[in-house]
DNA sequence: CCTGTAAAATGTAATGATTACAAAAATATA
DNA sequence: TATATTTTTGTAATCATTACATTTTACAGG
């Protein structure tokens, strides 16, 4: 908890309770929880806990590049910050795997200045859902 | 346009003319429009046309794999089905340049039975966007 | 050609995640 | 303590996408 505290500090947040409780879920939790899954866990010791505020929060953290965003068709997932690697999701039942491979490095190309970041997604369906014909 | 009438009879599509307008549009468009430029595009020439006919025909193509939904935190991009690519978005100009690597094959991973598709994407700044200081 | 039937296209309303905004609460500063 | 600043909250707005009912179009058989 004072770990989360610096950490925060050294990216120029100022570590309010909220903000360490939402750190902390998403650093405890690394299924690349939805705002609905955070909110829904943490409503429980944070009873005034609004929504808006981990939107906010959320946003903060990946501006401040503690958090990735994770963009699905559907509702965004969030993924602290780490070594990198890639993911694979499950078409079925939507659960999002982590895959221990470095993404390529981008490839030269006429049209692009600097590459910032790399997100690599597989698709398709997992041991779980196949098993339950 | 016998060609993509074909096509689409190939993959069990009734080759409707809005249907072939707005897969020619989509071959001939590689920047990966959005329904809103498809429906800009289009719409001069099929005065009735609406939006919900674009997003039932893409939708359609997608389940029949002749297109493929690019997931961004914004709108929806559609992009033919072709030899696998990766693509570079600008994160001030919103550009999807495409880059002609073919993404990494999914490793073996406990959870993971079949991988059906992967999507590799770069974020950065474009060229344009970098000198336009 | 008619005519009936299925498929396709359309217009409008609903959905729902995310953001905007203003007020309230908490925290820091003096 | 008083005051300024930051954080949190609740509610309303936004807007892409989907649901749904209706209309239009295509097509097969007579
Ligand atoms: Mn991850
Ligand atoms: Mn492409
Ligand atoms: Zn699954
Ligand atoms: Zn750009």
């Amino acid at each position: 908890m004072e770990r989360i505290q610096t950490l925060l500090r050294n990216h120029d947040i100022r570590p309010s309770y909220t903000r360490m409780a939402i750190y902390r879920y998403l650093d405890e939790h690394r299924e690349h929880p939805t705002v609905e899954a955070i909110y829904d866990a943490l409503s429980a010791t944070l009873p005034t806990l609004s929504k808006t505020t981990i939107y906010n929060t959320l946003n903060l953290f990946v501006r401040h590049h503690l958090v990735k965003e994770i963009d699905l068709q559907d509702h965004k997932r969030y993924d602290i910050v780490r070594t990198p690697h890639a993911h694979f999701k499950c078409d079925v039942c939507d659960t999002l795997y982590d895959i221990d491979i470095t993404p390529p490095i981008a490839p030269k190309h006429a049209d692009i200045s600097d590459v910032r970041d790399a997100q690599l997604v597989y698709h398709g369906t997992c041991k779980r859902c196949r098993q339950a014909v």
